[in-house]
DNA sequence: TCGAATTACTAATTCGTTTTAGTTGCTATC
DNA sequence: GATAGCAACTAAAACGAATTAGTAATTCGA
């Protein structure tokens, strides 16, 4: 700044000023020409860290996530989070531990002394976790997941509603026996769904019948075990909704393996929106989606009001869960 | 560092030179244990940007990708690029562009500002790039993308060989009517991995018969269709070498549809290994692997050594793509 | 016509570190 | 008994901006 300065024939601080663009300074409009001039002249660019130092603004926020491989398209969560800080002039700074607490910490460290003006705690899948009490140095958001006594703001998929929206859907076409594929392991989404799904049988006055409701591991081969049981059973299903597109795959095969048809006698129904199963399938998959490109905005968004010194209290903010349309239901 | 200091009864510069542990300055164990106290008992953590300010490093990588949308698995390269930044204790910055050039540009500027000691410039698939001109300021790796010139190192992935590898799995198995479904779009991968696809024919004593050639967009749906071609030819395939796993994926489906059995019947390799079909197809899909997760990495450690200053010419280096084996051929 | 207000700047300090160049008091040496 | 050498520190000057508190010259108003 001081060799534009003297080229410029001005002040350091006139530069500074010009730069920013002062509000409570005069500075004629030649004057600033020059300083342009002489800034384009030198390639002069300002140094965040110095200027860093001075405003004790570093215009960063910290992103520590688990996992970024189980679910590939939870990626899209940090997508999110990431255009929404670069609107705000943010960038983020990405760590991924692989679920290694030593990492985490060291992350951690690593991101508060570069004096990050918020930070954010994500995983790939929603459970509930015990970020390290580091975090509360900071303004935090929960990324898909939440504290157990919900002392921190989180933001997660509205689980019930996705399941209830699911369910709706295949009421809504006239399908009265659903079938359920639940997930085994026992997660929010797991009960989540199924509330969601009860909730809509109770709602349109269609009973719940436990012997539609299964249970299996999310992949494509044990579902395709499952549904041919339930293909099988004396009053069958004429709809099945799939705990995620995975499982839909494999329900896809058993179908067809027994010579029914997608949507005509059998409908299916997804969750998650996988683009690369969903779309790919023949037919295509109706699935509902996990808002997770609206998830990191929405965290971003609520870190930037929460740095700004705004005082709010740490409220579970649920996003709703989509339905996307394609042609299995 | 002055309230430690004072804490502690010694002045800020021997506080720095227990932070540090410089090797120069003697400092009894005594006074280190009282610093250390110190710290601890004030939660003084160090200032990254005024420590950034004074050594003029920001121990900082940038990341500038295009798209993460796409092809999901690609993402696995930024995850290989930041845990090799992470263990030279470097952080990434991450951009995504969504390709537009205005983004790219300010992004650049904004790590330019944050004087990165690196950066990566990415794309999420192969082809060629023209990266704006102040990437030369700093030094730049190029990750699965190459420039007209190759004046900058980058970082592909091998798809002669990549190509070569899937035709010889299967030329291994006796097969000898391989069908090669390519893409249409003129880009890096298909005229690589037509070319390893025939120097692996040409090798092995096989005739190039173009019949069993064709092109389609890499989509199920397309896929299906042109596998129904092939497998009505007079003498039909034994084999079909898919472009990539969606492709597979509707392979599959017009295999199955026929009535014919996979490997027995027809072998089916794909590429680019996403887990997600990949591994879910029924049988398992054997494909090969695009490294993104190495690429990621080697792009890193390559960048590293440039910004350490070392001078090397801007080579271009292809990483080998490895032969995923589950049980389709 | 003179003081007040305004315009157009600048000097100097500060942010929190690292680093260079000392300083002070001992101990060992010849 | 002077001195060199060492151990254990410290003072002060950067690093590159932002910001506060001025200053000099001009304009304005009564």
């Amino acid at each position: 700044m001081y060799d534009v300065a003297r080229l410029a024939g001005v002040s350091q601080t006139t530069v500074s000023f010009v730069v920013n663009n002062v509000a409570s300074a005069a500075i004629s409009q030649e004057t600033r020409d020059r300083v342009w001039a002489a800034i384009h002249a030198l390639g002069w660019r300002p140094n965040a860290m110095a200027r860093g130092l001075r405003t004790r603004h570093s215009q960063t926020l910290g992103l520590i996530s688990d996992e970024v491989v189980t679910s590939p398209y939870a990626v899209r969560m940090i997508l999110g989070a990431q255009e929404k800080a670069w609107a705000g002039s943010q960038m983020l700074l990405v760590v991924n531990t692989s679920g290694q607490r030593d990492i985490e910490q060291t992350a951690l460290q690593f991101m508060l002394e570069r004096r990050v003006e918020g930070l954010l705690y994500a995983t790939m899948y929603h459970h509930e976790v015990e970020p390290p009490p580091e975090v509360r140095l900071v303004p935090t958001v929960l990324l898909n997941c939440f504290v157990a006594d919900r002392s921190l703001p989180a933001i997660v998929p509205d689980e019930l509603q996705g399941g209830y929206t699911a369910t709706e859907a295949l009421i809504q076409r006239g399908h009265r026996r659903i079938a359920f594929i639940n997930e085994t392991i026992p997660m929010p989404a797991l009960f989540g769904r199924l509330e969601g799904y009860r909730q809509a049988l109770a709602n349109y006055g269609l009973p719940f019948d436990p012997t539609l409701v299964r249970h299996c591991h999310s992949n494509a081969q044990d579902t395709f075990a499952v549904t041919r049981e339930l293909l099988e059973l004396p009053d069958r299903p004429t709809a099945i909704f799939c705990f995620n597109d995975k499982m839909a795959m494999g329900a896809y095969d058993a179908i067809k393996r027994v010579g029914l048809r997608i949507p005509q006698d059998v409908a299916v129904i997804g969750f998650d929106n996988l683009e690369l199963i969903a779309a790919q399938l023949y037919p295509p998959l109706t699935t509902v989606a996990l808002p997770h490109y609206e998830m990191g905005q929405r965290a971003v968004e609520l870190l930037q009001t929460l740095a700004a010194g705004e005082q709010l209290p740490p409220t579970q903010h649920f996003i709703p869960c989509p339905l996307i349309e394609r042609a299995s239901i």
